[in-house]
DNA sequence: ATTCTGAGCCAC
DNA sequence: AAACGTGGCTCAGAAT
């Protein structure tokens, strides 16, 4: 067997002429092949590993008899050769027949306790009870995914005491049954009252849905996906798709196998146009899952008092400050990025020209060559300059040349001129929300491991988002105040290093704080034992090499470079820097028994503490033993051993880090919630972003000296470690990244009259 | 034609 | 021996 199929894969290779008579035979042998052997060549071939999957379900549903070949089609007198093609298309039959199955499986059995809603009667005498149940699980289906466009169609409500789940279908839901629209305005009450509490997962979502219905959904209490990323922030390592979706937490955490949206009914399946009786299994099961989920989350979250507390008051808090973020958006200056992608444009061109021409003489391909493609640029790069690149590394590779070589120099301006366009100048205009006439973002609060919040498009939604925390300076340049308003950023000075301040209570960190001074200067000033202003800043104004290099040595400290990396930042070798972190180290010992501290105790406990135990970061690696290797290092052999090393390596690096981007992260989180409560205060307040250490409010341009005082005292006491107290620098601006102070806004108003 | 991955680079 | 933490987007090139 083994040979055959070699000299059938030699076959397809060779298609001389002589060889036509040995094909025929071929072709005989394999219509005489039977299924076996058709699977075992079939599966000898390369495939993906989703197919390969595939062919292991056809193949044992074929054995079982549940399925069989395709028919043979009209006109054809034999069967054609058993293929992987066909084997493909009778797993897509399969599965529709095992969709259809389970679902009729599903209604058959449906609970006695799921019940369908569909008369007015019922549904008011259904909120009347709801009123009286202390916490309930709320969920919507909808037209679809666009919370700006799309409308509810159904509601599902679990009502845990009297232990019954309902799923009331409204129009335009594609059945006579449904209640009309406006009945949605039964609900209000329930969903508008502070005095019931709320489950919901995901419940952003459902939150600007009911707000799509001019309806508040209030009293939130509880997110089980949320939740659930607190608990764990890892999912994705062990469910690597959509790890923290309903049905995959209920299958892993209830022992309750459920199936995705999607598995149930394919992709762009319209919930309006499911049948009642599935609609009601389905919807029902949604909320009766995720009281079950929050039930065996708040048990378990309940027994670190910390957590508990934090995720309540803050987490969930947060989930309204980010409706009203996401909802307010941003305006874009569509006439300056049109002059200024054009102007970009113009130089882009130019310079392309100009390094086509230098560089093809060097390029070995027919076609023109592409600049963006390093596979082609590298060589040819080389060539031309003569010598041996290892990659175009911009910053490491490039930057340093580019005073040797014109070429390198445009090249490096050609990069950032594309890139600015391509993905800032050119492409964010296009994502104008056509009906809110607003660009979106999304501040998603389970984006990171760390609590920091990720931005960018939410895979979920169908509104075009965008990533709002990497928008480089001259992108910023786009984003505008509304009209009749201004936006003033507030930072907070020095966050993290205050952060570590107060953890650690390392003395000069704290000195520095409490006496105003730059916290670089003070411990290069413990260092050396020079004089602070000797070790600050230069007489010109600009840092000293000590401050520079305490800034470098910092980062280093703090993200657990190794001696090698800090020797290259430093432009010194390897001994040199780590001669250089010992002395420090020496100098510093309170700051460094903290640094040490956070080691051990993740290798003790697989895990960290953010502020006040308010968080975990777990780092299940750093309690791993490392594996030995005996023999050349990097021998491809041990790639197991290496990977595995590195993981524990990577571990020990994120103690750390993980703590102080936690803790800080979680002072902004704090300081939101604040700021969005006294925003509401105001009339024309707003926040309108943040950016990790920043917040930045939209308020109206008549403001006063108090406002800004406000806003500085939001930062500054919001939230405090101990020990340390909070600075803030405020700008303010109407176009994004064009500040001024406001002592400077004030003088240019009193001079303008 | 669509989906995935890696390189590279934007932010803090 | 390896060698910097947290993210997201674009493009090229490959895989499907």
């Amino acid at each position: 067997m083994q040979l055959n199929i070699r000299l059938n894969t030699e076959a397809v290779a060779d298609t001389s002429a002589s060889d036509a008579l040995k094909d025929a035979s071929k072709r005989k042998q394999a219509s005489n092949e039977t299924l076996d052997e058709a699977w075992v060549r079939i599966l000898s071939g390369k495939h993906s590993d989703s197919d390969l999957r595939k062919l292991h379900e056809v193949k044992r549903a074929m054995s079982e008899g549940i399925i069989g070949r395709e028919p043979l089609k009209v006109g054809k007198k034999s069967m054609p050769k058993f293929s992987k093609a066909e084997a493909l298309r009778i797993w897509s039959q399969l599965s529709e027949m095992q969709r259809e199955s389970k679902l009729a499986e599903l209604v058959a059995n449906t609970p006695s306790n799921y019940v369908l809603v569909t008369d007015v009667g019922e549904l008011k005498a259904l909120v009347d009870r709801a009123m009286n149940e202390p916490i309930i699980a709320v969920d919507t289906e909808t037209t679809g995914l666009d919370v700006y466009v799309d409308v509810i169609v159904g509601v599902s409500l679990t009502l845990p005491i009297e232990n019954v789940h309902y799923y009331i279908p409204f129009e335009p839901t594609n059945d006579e049954r449904a209640l009309p629209a406006e009945h949605i305005e039964i609900l209000r009450p329930l969903i508008e009252g502070t005095s019931v509490k709320k489950v919901l997962h995901n419940a952003l979502y459902d939150m600007a849905m009911f707000r799509r219905h001019g309806i508040e959904l209030l009293g939130v209490a509880w997110d089980t996906q949320h939740a659930m990323h607190m608990l764990n922030e890892n999912e994705s390592d062990t469910t690597p798709n959509k790890p923290y979706a309903l049905k995959h937490l209920a299958t892993k955490y209830l022992k309750e196998p459920s199936d995705t949206f999607g598995e149930l009914f394919g992709r762009g399946a319209k919930f309006a146009e499911i049948p009642l009786d599935i609609a009601l299994v389905y919807g029902a099961k949604d909320t009766d899952l995720t009281w079950r989920l929050y039930e065996f989350q708040s048990q378990h979250l309940a027994k670190y008092p910390e957590m508990y507390e934090y995720y309540t008051t803050v987490e969930v808090a947060l989930l309204y400050v980010i409706l009203d973020l996401e909802e307010n958006g941003y305006i874009l200056d569509l006439d300056f990025a049109k002059q200024y992608g054009q102007q970009l444009a113009e130089q882009a061109e130019s310079l392309k020209a100009w390094i086509i021409e230098f560089i093809s003489p060097y390029h070995e391909g027919e076609d023109v060559i592409n600049l963006n493609s390093g596979q082609q640029m590298k060589p040819a790069l080389s060539k031309a300059i003569g010598k041996e690149l290892p990659n175009l590394d911009a910053k490491r590779t490039l930057k340093p040349l580019k005073d040797k070589h014109e070429v390198i120099a445009k090249l490096l301006e050609y990069k950032r001129i594309t890139k600015l366009s391509g993905t800032y100048i050119d492409t964010l205009p296009t994502k104008q929300h056509p009906k809110t006439k607003r660009w979106h973002s999304r501040f998603n609060p389970m984006g990171t491991v760390t609590a920091r919040f990720s931005s960018g498009k939410d895979d979920e939604s169908s509104v075009e988002q965008f990533n709002v925390q990497n928008q480089p300076y001259d992108a910023r340049k786009m984003f505008v105040a509304p009209k009749g308003k201004v936006l003033v950023s507030a930072d907070f000075k020095a966050q993290e290093i205050r952060c570590v301040a107060s953890m650690s209570q390392e003395p000069a960190l704290l000195e520095a704080f409490k006496l105003g001074r730059d916290p670089y200067a003070m411990l290069a000033m413990q260092y050396t034992g020079l004089p602070y202003e000797q070790v600050n800043k230069n007489p010109d104004g600009s840092d000293t090499e000590w401050r520079k290099k305490m800034k470098v040595a910092w980062l280093a400290w703090l993200y657990g470079a190794s001696d090698f990396t800090l020797g290259d930042w430093l432009g010194t070798t390897k001994t040199e820097a780590g001669k250089f972190m010992g002395e420090l180290k020496e100098s510093l010992p309170t700051l460094s028994a903290w640094l040490d501290g956070n080691v051990d105790f993740v290798k003790r406990n697989g895990y960290v503490w953010m502020h006040k135990n308010q968080r975990k970061r777990r780092l299940p690696a750093a309690k791993w033993k490392r594996k030995f290797i005996n023999g050349d290092y990097n021998d491809p052999k041990f790639a197991t051993e290496r990977i595995h090393n590195g993981k524990i390596s990577g571990a020990l690096r994120m103690a750390t880090n993980a703590r102080v981007q936690g803790s800080s992260a979680i002072q902004t989180k704090v300081t939101m919630v604040k700021s969005h409560e006294y925003c509401k205060t105001r009339e024309g307040w707003a926040l309108w972003a943040t950016v990790h250490d920043e917040l930045i409010f939209e308020i109206p341009d008549d403001f006063t000296r108090e406002d800004i005082e406000a806003i500085r005292k939001l930062m500054t006491d919001s939230y405090t470690f101990e020990g340390v107290e909070n600075g803030t620098d405020i700008e303010v601006m109407t176009v994004w990244g064009e500040g001024m102070t406001p002592t400077e806004w004030f003088k240019s108003k009193e001079e303008t009259g």
